[in-house]
DNA sequence: AACGGGGTGTGACTTTGGTTCCAGCCTCGG
DNA sequence: CCGAGGCTGGAACCAAAGTCACACCCCGTT
């Protein structure tokens, strides 16, 4: 914890090896001997808190992240200033991206940062690679993780297509509270995440209120009526 | 051509195998033999028409497209009946949604139509499968098709979340017309390809015409200043 | 030559969402 | 206890784009 707010004060923390390669990714765990000695003695792992710029758009990225712990949060920004998040990179999950960037020596899309307290293990890209080509478990997670966020994208352009903003902000809601009531989000977060402005979600969020779905107060948001807001988000 | 206009009248044609790999395909020219043979033995060609319906959403895929000629189109439909390109598959591509649900055993999630007279081979699942497995070509292919869409998406999701109508139309023309002046397309098509109205391109483009940048007549826009467009589209 | 159907042009209106601007409100630190 | 700064509420206004309702035109067919 608290090494972990000194590691803040100077962005990020780079931990060389030796690292241990995280449980969370099962998939790791059935690598050859060979494989796996490379991959534990080539990883290294960052450590930082909520909102550390980790990759800006252009960047030339040379490693595939596996989240521990927190998430990454993988957005756009547009030529007006309003950001769009694209999708969140969980626990056990890999950017993608990344990998993405790391096989084609293109640059980077987009901007990521860390959202909470988050913990990556960066395997370098020549290691990676390596890996994929011998290494059946390595190419299926690759494959599973792409595909994932493929079908991802395509439900977020429908989705931004089709509904209304009140649908869109419903359905965040719902993502974020993972069947709880509360919400701990700000109204400012909510409109970065929606790429919309913070007045926008403001209106939004009163008509819910006035319908009784939601309640809020500073910096969280209490579902009050979950099935009427289901309804609302499709 | 008489022949493909016979297969169109009961929609599309699936001739059997021995149907030879096309060779729009590099990577399959490296495979063993025994791949080969396999891949000889095992795909079914399609051949259609313009406008023929592929994949409806839900569709259980089993199999890899991989499109010889003509084109895929790859969209969705919202809830108010308005339909939005997601992206094109072209000769020497692969339909990557189709490989994503033949793996993960998934419900396509999207609509595919061909797009001007096209033949398919298709690859079945088992086969592919077993390809990706062993053959490393068939892995990196598979790799490239599906982050090559990634980039695609993402592309799109910043397009449509940060740029204007008039924007996306000049670079929907720009696209299309491929370098050439013309590009033959009804303002119908337009609207379908951009998730927006016949009525509304109309508007963009009489203001484009009476800015000199095209020129229209029935079914077909001539581009008169490229350099302009190019500007507009950013 | 008349007809019919797809493709197009256009105005008027509505809706949604973005912008501006400001006032009030929590809450943490001094 | 007070002030600063982040968070919220809300009015007024504006702009972009979707909708509705037509009239027209081009072109191949009858």
């Amino acid at each position: 914890m608290a090494s972990v707010s000194n590691r803040v004060a100077r962005g990020y923390d780079r931990r060389m090896s030796p690292a241990p390669i995280p449980d969370l990714f099962p998939s790791l765990a059935t690598l050859s001997a060979d494989s796996r000695a490379l991959l534990e003695a080539s990883v290294t792992r960052i450590a930082c808190a909520g909102g550390t710029p980790l990759v800006a758009r252009g960047d030339l990225v040379t490693g595939a992240y596996l989240v521990e712990r927190g998430a990454l949060r993988v957005y756009y920004v547009s030529a007006e200033g309003r950001e769009g998040t694209l999708y969140w990179v969980e626990p056990g999950q890999s950017c993608i991206l990344a990998l993405n960037c790391m096989f084609s020596r293109l640059a980077y899309p987009a901007w990521v940062e860390s959202e909470g307290a988050t913990e990556v293990t960066i395997v370098p890209g020549d290691v990676y690679r390596r890996l994929f080509a011998s290494e059946p478990a390595v190419q299926s997670f690759t494959f599973d993780v792409l595909s994932g966020r493929l079908f991802e994208l395509m439900a977020l352009i429908e989705e931004t297509a089709s509904q209304g903003l009140e649908a869109r902000v419903a359905a965040f809601l719902l993502r974020r509270a993972k069947g709880g009531a509360a919400v701990a989000v700000t109204q400012d977060q909510i409109a970065r995440h929606l790429a919309t402005s913070r007045e926008v979600v403001s209106r939004v969020l009163r008509g819910l209120v006035a319908r009784r779905l939601i309640a809020t107060t500073q910096g969280r948001i209490t579902i009050v009526d979950p099935p009427a807001l289901r309804g609302l988000a499709e």
